[in-house]
DNA sequence: AGCTTGACTTTGA
DNA sequence: GTCAAAGCCAAGC
């Protein structure tokens, strides 16, 4: 129970951290809190706290680049709004250069 | 209490 | 290269 909560503290921190124009994807996160099985619990996290604190969910999406999560923000298009704000180009719900501008948790561990 | 669904990833064919 | 199946944990019904 207190170990959920905190790993939800640390994901939520991390994606705090991913720095803008940056984005970054859900097994990375796990993998960098230990759990890289649960690749799927980032996004229930995300959802779970986008009420609580602002979190850029829209820089998590997932490994190949496509922004999943788009349907769970209001409206869904935000989320592309949102990170072509940042300098993020996003073609056909899919992050342009995803390689490049792929941030790694780790790094900033 | 049990089954289905879900912002996923990885491995095998 | 793509497609299918397994693994994983939690919430909803």
């Amino acid at each position: 129970m207190e170990d959920k909560q905190l790993f939800v503290k640390q994901v939520l921190e991390v994606v705090k951290l991913i720095p803008p124009g940056r984005v970054t994807n859900f097994g990375a996160i796990a993998r960098a809190l230990g759990s890289a099985k649960s690749s799927r619990m980032v996004g229930w996290i995300l959802g779970n706290a986008k009420g609580q604190e602002q979190v850029p969910a829209h820089r998590v999406v997932n490994r190949n680049g496509l922004l999943t999560g788009r349907h769970h923000f209001t409206p869904p298009t935000r989320m592309q709004e949102l990170l072509e704000s940042e300098g993020v180009k996003v073609v056909d719900h899919q992050v342009v250069d995803f390689k490049k501008l792929f941030w790694d948790p780790l790094e900033n561990l």
